[in-house]
DNA sequence: TCCTTGACGGAGA
DNA sequence: ATCTCCGCCAAGG
């Protein structure tokens, strides 16, 4: 066998966060990170699902910023896709923001 | 090995 | 509310 480490990868620990989140509520990069025992590496959760094959069932879309606010540029596509699909679940964004008082996923 | 990047976050001003 | 700085840290050049 190649893989010299018999431990969880850090990625694997933030999929399996993130396969957590129920549909209709979002977490945030840092929250997810906290979760999965990685303090301090929300930027790591955005590398992670920057690497997610095209076809992912993982609900990415779900994970966003501490201001509650999509990590793409607006004037981006990605920005509209994880847009559709959290309103297509129920998670409305007013002037580009999300509430995460209302939606935050609270394990 | 050093330097730069980045789907980040918190503290200040 | 907005902007700047700084801490963290994996990856890639």
């Amino acid at each position: 066998m190649t893989n010299t480490s018999n431990s969880p990868s850090y990625q694997e620990k933030i999929w399996q966060i993130v396969a957590m989140i129920p549909e209709g509520k979002v977490a945030t990069y840092g929250q997810v990170a906290e979760l999965a025992g990685l303090s301090k590496m929300a930027r790591a959760v955005g590398k992670t699902l920057s690497q997610l094959p095209k076809d992912t069932q993982l609900p990415w879309h779900r994970v966003i910023n501490a201001q509650g606010k999509i990590s793409f540029p607006q004037d981006s596509e990605a920005y509209f896709r994880q847009k559709e699909r959290l309103e297509n679940e129920g998670v409305s964004l007013i002037n580009g923001k999300i509430r995460l008082k209302d939606y935050r996923w609270q394990p």
